[in-house]
DNA sequence: CTGTTAGCGCTTTCAT
DNA sequence: ATGAAAGCGCTAACAG
């Protein structure tokens, strides 16, 4: 059994309430019983059971994460590093928990995290999201944060990166150096914010730039690894793809799918850049070790987790802050050498 | 405010035991009322609070997950992976916490986890973790197992791989095809027993195979990416060599420092395998899209997170069963085109 | 079949 | 300066 303040109390013949003054240092207390409480706790290893004061404070000092899946491209990896650091100096704990891409999955998990009571949450939506998700947080009173994803129309922060900018930039850049022909790789996800703003960035700056090539490659491949994804994907393309048809600049709509895809070019007997250049989105770590080191556009990832834990902490102190604020962090183009 | 059965209670005119007794279904009560419960908690989103219900059972239903780091070589994800499936199809939730390799925040966040009561505990250990956690732990009677790393001679179990004999294999399979002059490159973690055990591995094949050459390059690299670690001993090592000193094979103690081995011998103008053949270990979800596809040995890091969890399931089921097993994946070569 | 009562461990009035 | 008592929301033993 663990041990409580009334053991101690009994211990030294007191009450708990005087035990409680001396651990907490509030109220008044005597120099001396003090001195002795916290050496009988020190002696006897006293921890505080914190479900008790959740339950008395109607505090968890736990924020749930809701991640889409914990391996996807690593992304998310980094942006739970950010969140962990800020929200453990706070003192919180997080609950980490995953909607594996799945609506359900994820309205389960929102529920169960109500009923632990988390204190706040912080959520990358999957694609269709349900609305009643966040009625349910709302009612509950607990705040949330979008990170990377969001649900348009929901009142609560989010934290994204400004993809499309990122996009058209790849996009000009390529043109720039004289690309043409520019293809656009899409994983199977297809109906994200973040993934239509960037299919939305290629096109519009295609139109920008008065070019008349468009290819958008979607994969047929239904496993959940971008990676295999845009590999099968990319192998399709080529061979479907007369040489006159074949494009000159591939951008990717993440970096796990461009991995893939330079293997698939690989394999096909074509060289990256000189036969095709590749841009990739989101600076996976890994970006830099692949041959040929793979250009991308690139989002402080780390930096996007901090601030979304930051942002939560804040409504957690302040509930009765409704103001919500856009942070769309900048996506600079990280020029290597598959360009 | 949340919604307690009391308040359910009083809406019906009723006491909150028989609110209890229908909402779990247990002891006697007739099929009316049972129905008029369930029908108000229905339209009014009833949640039990389990704060509350975990005081009353000292079951918390929360599992505590520490990792050296996040993002260390992507490994940690693999197995977080399989521990959050597991603990989520038995109804527990996953705390996560980072050690980031130091023995004080490891057992900060230890006590921590203590004070909130998780059930158990797995945990992947810093070097020079401090036994004292351990007792701890045992005070609390909270159940822990041991992943990847261990500590010796704590009553645990221990789910890890058998390093030793993947990279004896792994020597043995250079030697057979003509390498005579194998080094085996470390990094800036060199205590754990893991990496003694791989060490350990190729020095006893070198003797097995009657080989003297035998060279260990140790980062001087302060970092704690293990990419930039291997990149940085490799330059150096390369540098340092003569042409006749030089090794013409290479083991890693992870993937993550092979990647960064790969860019060095590259940039040195070597080639990957004529030159140098590289060996990885961990098998790195990166390193079938590297060039040249990694060799590397292998473990079933997701098979691992998936067993650590039902081991500290039936610890946890069974709190007075005190056997412990030691748990050694085999570690197989995965062959591709670094060697 | 339903209700009363007590208690999990901690905090917070309100007395003394 | 210290203590008694009530209560957070839920559960379980015991009565009726």
């Amino acid at each position: 059994m663990n041990l409580t303040i009334q053991q101690i109390a009994d211990e030294l013949g007191i009450s708990k309430t005087t035990v409680h003054r001396a651990l907490t240092g509030t109220g008044r207390i005597s120099a001396q019983t003090k001195q002795r409480v916290l050496d009988l706790a020190e002696k006897l290893d006293y921890t505080p059971n914190s479900i008790a004061q959740s339950l008395r404070s109607k505090r968890s000092m736990t924020v749930g994460l809701i991640l889409r899946g914990i391996m996807v491209g690593h992304y998310y990896s980094e942006i739970l590093a950010g969140i962990e650091e800020v929200a453990t100096n706070a003192g919180y704990v997080i609950n980490i928990a995953c909607s594996s891409d799945d609506s359900e999955t994820e309205a389960t998990i929102i529920q169960n995290f109500c009923r632990r009571q988390v204190d706040g949450i912080i959520i990358a939506p999957v694609e269709n999201s349900f609305p009643g998700n966040y009625k349910l947080l709302q009612q509950h009173n607990i705040p949330f944060v979008f990170i990377d994803k969001y649900i348009e129309n929901i009142p609560a922060d989010v934290v994204t990166a400004d993809s499309a900018t990122g996009v058209k930039r790849a996009v000009h850049y390529l043109h720039t150096n004289g690309r043409n022909r520019i293809a656009f790789l899409n994983g199977f996800e297809r109906n994200s914010v973040t993934i239509q703003q960037r299919l939305k960035g290629y096109r519009e700056q295609l139109l920008a730039d008065h070019k008349d090539y468009q290819l958008v490659i979607e994969s047929d491949y239904f496993g959940k690894e971008d990676t295999l994804c845009g590999y099968s994907a990319m192998c399709h393309a080529l061979q479907r793809l007369s040489p006159g048809e074949r494009m000159d600049a591939l951008i990717c709509v993440n970096d796990s799918l461009a991995f893939g895809a330079l293997k698939a070019i690989r394999e096909f007997g074509l060289r990256v850049p000189e036969d095709i250049a590749v841009i990739g989105n989101n600076n996976d770590s890994m970006a830099e070790y692949v041959y040929p080191m793979l250009t991308t556009l690139s989002q402080p990832k780390q930096d996007m987790g901090r601030l979304a834990m930051r942002l939560l902490l804040h409504h957690l102190t302040d509930k009765e802050d409704t103001q919500y604020g856009f942070y769309s962090f900048p996506v600079s183009l990280l020029i290597r050498n598959s360009t």
